[in-house]
RNA sequence: GUGGGUGUAGCUCAGCUCGGUUAGAGCACAAGAUUGUGGAUCUUGGGGUCGGGGGUUCAAAUCCCCUCACCCACCCCA
């Protein structure tokens, strides 16, 4: 007995009967994103590890443990975009060649993280990068790229979401943000969890949203009251809400919205849908000036770069079954009926509709009449051309029109024209 | 990485508690009723390493151990 070889865990294939969803909202997304002046980048699927270390943060949990390394020694599987397109940036030095540099990605991406609902260890994310030096530290830019996550959802079929945002402050506001934490959590330190605990040294910014019900209500009782934030920082908040808020976008302040990943500063924001389960983020994103000079782009000229990602399986869980697109059917399903399955008119006539740029099949198989229709039937075909040995022997076709169920006699020489004016 | 649940036909599942002839149902598929006209009905039929491996037993889908995968939650995040 051989033994079967089955896909990797955390892994799923995606069938030809599903493809089409994924089709559209690509579609979709791609001309939305054309629309705002983004432009699509590929990079390699994987890169130095040591990219995601400096970027996402050594005790990251991303980077501790849902890495996916190759055997090559060094690399990793990407499991995020930014970094890769940050790296990209510098490397070609767009910075030197173009003032605005606005980019799309939609790709795989990998974590090596037990499996769940929303959470495979691939995954694909269509996702924005706006980098610049100067004028891209503007507070439009955090709108305009939450004001497109926002469009994409909504294009895609979805609305009911979410969208939370908070802002970190500057580098060290977010530091004086970590001290605030430090300061007025200290004395409930041992009400919360064993998680929690830890992450008061490690990352205390995770505590907030942790689900443990006491940590919950100890977190409840703080007041936050932005005083952590500098007049710049408060200010520069004040104007994304303002932006947001003309442009339509209904969105909730989240004094408690911090992003796991090291290299966010100011505005952060996340999108979530009900539907999801316990994974319910769609998508997430914000503004991280500083990781360009972190990755050894030049820091004199004060980058600015803010994005997002939404996961594209979590847009298909929320958009949800009863959404399937409609398989569409062949126009037209060629019924050969002569002693060999596939006659040789009948497959030149194929042959022609093809080339005449219809999406036509045949049967390939030899079976009695009301099999074959009931085939073409099946796979929703627009006309089904039956060609049996008395047609053939007279140069016509009997061209049926599935849905009306009405058929008439044809000249084979003018089937395809007739084909032609049917389907317009 | 931790906890719980599930795995039986192409699909959805029953059977397992309490081991016992040839492991079932619905849907799907195939043949026929209808020798060249599709979505209905009826009849008949094909299909199974019971996730995999090991153990207990006269006997295992059923009990025990190991393992793999999926699902849900934690963790984390898209």
């Amino acid at each position: 007995m051989v033994e079967k070889i089955i896909a990797p865990r955390g892994t799923s294939d995606i069938l030809p009967a599903e493809i089409s969803l994924w089709h559209d909202i690509e579609n979709k997304a791609r001309k939305v994103l054309e629309v705002y002046d983004y432009h699509e980048i590929r990079t390699p699927i994987f890169e130095e590890t040591a990219l995601f270390v400096r970027s996402l943060g050594e005790t990251s949990d991303v980077v501790q443990k849902q890495m996916l390394n190759l055997e090559k020694e060094g690399l990793s599987l990407r499991p995020e975009g930014t970094a890769p397109i940050v790296r990209s940036y510098i490397e070609n030095n767009l910075d030197k060649k173009e003032l605005v540099s606005k980019f799309y990605y939609i790709g795989p991406m990998f974590r090596g993280e037990r499996p769940q609902k929303g959470r495979l260890r691939q995954f694909h994310q269509v996702g924005v990068e706006a980098i610049g030096p100067g004028a891209f530290q503007q507070p439009f830019l955090d709108a305009e790229v939450i004001i497109l996550a926002v469009h994409l959802l909504k294009i895609f079929g979805l609305a009911n979401f979410k969208v939370k945002i908070n802002s970190l402050g500057s580098a060290q506001d977010k530091n004086a943000f970590g001290e605030f934490l430090r300061k007025n959590l200290n004395d409930n330190r041992k009400l919360l969890c064993a998680d929690c605990q830890n992450r008061f040294d490690r990352n205390v910014f995770r505590i907030l949203d942790c689900k443990n019900l006491e940590c919950k209500t100890v977190i409840d009782k703080l007041h936050f009251d932005n005083s952590y934030l500098s007049k710049d920082s408060r200010d520069f908040y004040a104007d994304v809400k303002e932006c947001l808020a003309s442009a339509g976008v209904d969105f909730e302040e989240s004094p408690k919205l911090v992003r796991g990943l090291d290299y966010y500063a100011h505005t952060v924001f996340e999108i979530s849908h009900p539907g999801l389960g316990s994974q319910d983020a769609l998508g997430a994103g914000g503004r991280y000036n500083n990781l360009i000079g972190d990755l050894g782009g030049e820091k004199r000229l004060d980058m600015g770069a803010v994005g997002f990602s939404l996961g594209m399986e979590r847009v298909l869980l929320a958009i949800g079954e009863d959404k399937k697109i409609e398989q569409l059917g062949p126009d037209v399903f060629i019924v050969t009926l002569g002693p060999r399955a596939v006659d040789k008119k009948a497959f030149q006539l194929l042959d022609q509709l093809r080339q005449a740029g219809i999406y036509a099949t045949i049967n390939y198989h030899l079976a009695k009449l009301d099999k074959l229709l009931r085939a073409a039937s099946n796979v929703n075909a627009k006309f089904a051309v039956i060609l049996g040995e008395d047609e053939l022997s007279k140069d016509i076709a009997l061209l049926k029109d599935m849905q009306a169920r009405s058929q008439e006699e044809i000249k084979l020489t003018e089937l395809i024209k007739e084909i032609k004016k049917r389907l317009c």
